[in-house]
DNA sequence: TATGAATGAGGCTTCATTCAT
DNA sequence: TATGAATGAAGCCTCATTCAT
């Protein structure tokens, strides 16, 4: 079998095996033998096991990247066109490849059970605290409310995943305060929903 | 050295290693040496490894919570107001313990250098993207540009968090499409973000 | 409490624990546990783990031998009565004092489930094969069989374990040949067996 | 060194450690060293410590087992001389695969030098209580004494090793009363004895 | 008499990785 | 191109045992 090929096929499993293991519990033995194969040409095609990490890393990445642009691409001029588009093809891209984005993504299955549950029981605890506050906000609003428990729901992993992502930016920008940052993001969302609320609709 | 004292001091420990190493990587002996006592007293104190994981995870969770919750309580009645001061707090925490929110978030560390540098050219590839649409999406509009490009990158990185955040949700909530996904995202942010450039503002 | 009573207190526990668990799985910990008082109080009275097993022993050891020497010498003058009435105590003291037999035999809990099984196995293997080449032979005689599957398992058992403790006496009697010491546990074991038959019998 | 071939070796040095050293006190890493390999490879070929034991266990089993069948069904006929002819392949067995002999048998040697010397005291205690009477009974029998001091020490063993085995089959029968395995196995032995004294002999 | 706190030492096990063919 | 055989290194965990009080 040409080495190309092969190489593909052991990304293949290692995508397969890193997704259901997580990096530090898959072994090389498994990937290996799942992908029919003697260890020592794992090693010959991918250097070590983080090269073969590297490599599923970097293709599911560029295929995931690939299908966004391509998506944008050909979504016409119009910027949210093209914004909106490329989110369409993100959600489907994780909803199809669900491997794929695991290795991304990675995360639970990286830990043990028992910790894994910890840290969604973390997690879980600060979205019903910040999903409570969202119902609150709708109902306060008198607007009425189109919006149930799920779309606090919505809203709260949105705003939550914002807030998490933004700790990497404040990193990157030192001169930030955490209440500037705090002042931003609530323009941005709490507005938005607001906004939302009174009947404003963006459609592609 | 009573009992709770020193369970607390190997927290202590274990939380800054932890962040430092990552879970995999961080190693038994290294905490207790760091923490000037012998293994088998953390062994006697936290049961395990695991144990003593979960003890730091629970921990500082426990105080990133509070801190939220305490904030939001003492703000007042109005939900965005609670909100806004939950979010600040939140942003204060990290800025302020960030092994803390290492260990929380997990993540890079636990990799080795090579391949959270992966992961980040990906996740900075990705952002590059989206922030470039949403420069183009502000001069389009031709409200003039408040915003420039940290802006740009500011909102790009909200949004990526919760897109990212959002599969989760995406999981708990089979029946709904990712295009419908899509569609509410950009509903909450685009026009909370075209709106903000309109001038509309939320303060405290 | 005075030393003295201490110390039969603690011993009491370390046979109970030595033999559900073996002296090996047996830990210092659980035995002063059990017996109300701290790990330092076991030491300074048993000197160490060794020592309190020892002093289990030896006190077992000299009840059991006790029990043997006290109805022997209250059986009479005749020796086969005096051997019969110890040999009664003898497996009267087992029966009753189920926990010093087993410290004292010590064995099966020493070891894993597994490994004691497979010893088990080993074990039952060579009893059945003995027990059958015995009933092979009583209805070989001819004389009738008031001896049932019950008795030849009965007779293998008492074989089996004659030659597993001749073992020891070859040992320590180098100049006799398998052959002669075969020889010899058959005409004791085998001539008994046939004059039993026989309607020869023995009463105290 | 082909697979196999290195297995049986790993054997042959467990064999040999386990019945010097005994199960807990054998270190997996003496065993690879002596026989000239590395740790993993045990691991490799047997899965663990308890996979090694169990190897050397059943390899050894099997062997005695096998030489005991193979001598009884070489012998003719006649049961006692399949009986005698497999005693006899045993008593061989023992005196030629000490190390196998000691790996079945276990004993002594799981322990700690102090400690199996007092168990071996206590039981040549008995041994020595027994065989008195033996000799009594001999004297007492007026029979003349063909059997000396040596012989009552025979006779002892066996007895002593026969009573030990059948506390087993007291624990799985039992409806059996102390008594009763006393009287059965005082009329194995000792008519049997007593009848040798008389003259009667048993040649194969 | 009694103990809470502490440790040195050592065992089993598992990898990622490489020869030699 | 392909592999069967082999290992260095390191980690988690558990004990028997002892201070200092």
């Amino acid at each position: 079998m040409p080495r190309q090929m092969r190489e593909q096929q052991i990304i293949d499993v290692g995508v397969r095996v890193f997704a259901k293991r997580g990096y530090h519990a898959a072994s090389v033995d498994e990937i290996a033998e799942l992908a029919g194969i003697s260890k020592p040409m794992v090693y010959l095609y991918l250097e070590s096991k983080e090269g073969l990490f590297l490599a599923c890393l970097r293709r599911e990445a560029g295929r995931l990247v690939g299908a966004f642009q391509e998506a944008a691409r050909g979504a016409g001029a119009a910027p949210e066109l093209r914004l909106h588009a490329g989110l369409s093809a993100f959600f489907a891209f994780v909803a199809e490849h669900r491997d794929s984005w695991i290795v991304l993504h990675r995360q639970a299955s990286e830990l043990s059970e028992a910790i894994a549950a910890a840290v969604a029981d973390a997690r879980r605890a600060v979205m019903a605290e910040v999903a409570g506050l969202i119902r609150d906000g709708i109902s306060d609003s008198g607007r009425g409310s189109q919006l149930g428990a799920e779309d606090a729901d919505f809203v709260a992993h949105a705003l939550v995943g914002a807030a998490d992502s933004l700790t990497d930016w404040m990193e990157r920008n030192p001169g930030q305060s955490p209440e500037g940052i705090t002042l931003r993001l609530m323009n941005m969302v709490w507005v938005g929903m607001r906004d939302v609320l009174d009947g404003e609709v963006w459609v592609p």
